[in-house]
DNA sequence: CCGCGGGCCTGAGAGC
DNA sequence: TGCTCTCAGGCCCGCG
């Protein structure tokens, strides 16, 4: 589910009840998520202040007092919900089935500021890990990850030198981590209908002699124009993200090709019909006509 | 090294 | 109603 807006959203939600504040109590209800839990894992969390929350691609990053820094995922279905107290139900919770699902309530931090904060992850892709912050480097969870879209370094000449010598189709290179790090489905099928780049176009066109084209150019303001306005969106809601209050996020509403197949082009005279194919096993929504 | 397809899980929705 | 099948915001792994 979540690619880098959601999980955004999510860490502006979490921010203001976990900054600052203690780890007073976690509990980590089963064994494992998509790996197991490392053994001290609740040990070393139990007691630590949480120093600052952040976010790399799609990761959540908790630092704590102790030097370690807890890793979050949240694979497809994972959503966190922060609740005044565990078994109290908070506003917002009422309209969320899913998270009332307490079956899939795998990890509760009990946070001195008196809030829960509860990780919900029905399919269990989610994942959790924690490294002391000298292994950051060495991590091989973000090792290869390339640059933040949203950050400095990411740009057209950036991208066009990531994906000069790749044999592959845009779409997949933009959905590749070590190309640029926290783009999914939705964002990369929208960023190319906005830029009007197909899908299907090699890679490598976005470099003519070691330079970025102008198709790189588009593509880049694209992507940050679709991240943006889904962060002020508080993300994409299909299925599983929420915020963590609960609440809805709202860009779904603007897609203008993610998962409308069938539907007309929303680029005036286009005239075109929004098309659905599978690429490298996703499913992929265009326009055919005006995106070459 | 690179690119691709399979697999990991549960649940929703469609079709019969 | 209930079964079976497909599909889903991601990413690791093994294969060629």
């Amino acid at each position: 589910m979540p690619e880098l807006p959601e999980v955004e959203t999510v860490r502006r939600g979490l921010q203001p009840v976990m900054e600052g504040f203690l780890i007073a109590k976690a509990e980590a209800r089963r064994k494992d998520l998509r790996f197991p839990f490392q053994k001290d894992f609740v040990a070393r969390l139990e007691g630590q202040t949480v120093t600052g929350l952040g976010r790399r691609a799609k990761y959540l990053m908790a630092d704590l007092g102790s030097g370690d820094v807890l890793l979050m995922h949240l694979g497809m279905s994972g959503s966190f919900r922060v609740v005044a107290d565990e078994g109290t139900k908070s506003p917002g919770q009422f309209h969320h089935p899913r998270n009332e699902d307490r079956a899939h309530d795998h990890v509760v931090f009990h946070m001195s500021s008196g809030a829960s904060v509860v990780f919900n992850d029905p399919r269990r892709f989610g994942y959790m890990k924690i490294i002391a912050r000298h292994a950051l480097e060495a991590e091989p969870l973000l090792k290869g990850l390339g640059p933040e879209p949203l950050g400095n370094e990411f740009d057209a000449t950036m991208l066009a030198r990531a994906c000069a010598d790749k044999k592959t189709s845009l779409k997949a290179a933009l959905l590749d981590q070590r190309v640029v790090a926290g783009l999914g489905n939705i964002y990369v099928c929208e960023a190319l209908y906005r830029s009007q780049l197909s899908p299907r176009r090699s890679a490598a066109t976005l470099a003519k002699k070691n330079e970025p084209t102008d198709h790189a150019k588009r593509l880049v303001s694209a992507i940050h124009g679709v991240l943006n306005q889904a962060i002020k969106a508080g993300g994409s809601s299909l299925r599983d993200h929420r915020q963590t209050s609960g609440e809805l996020g709202y860009f779904q509403h603007s897609f203008q090709v993610y998962d409308r197949e069938g539907e007309p082009c929303q680029t005036a005279k286009c005239g075109g019909i929004v098309k659905r194919f599978t690429q490298n096993g996703r499913s992929t929504f265009w326009c055919p006509k005006c995106q070459k």
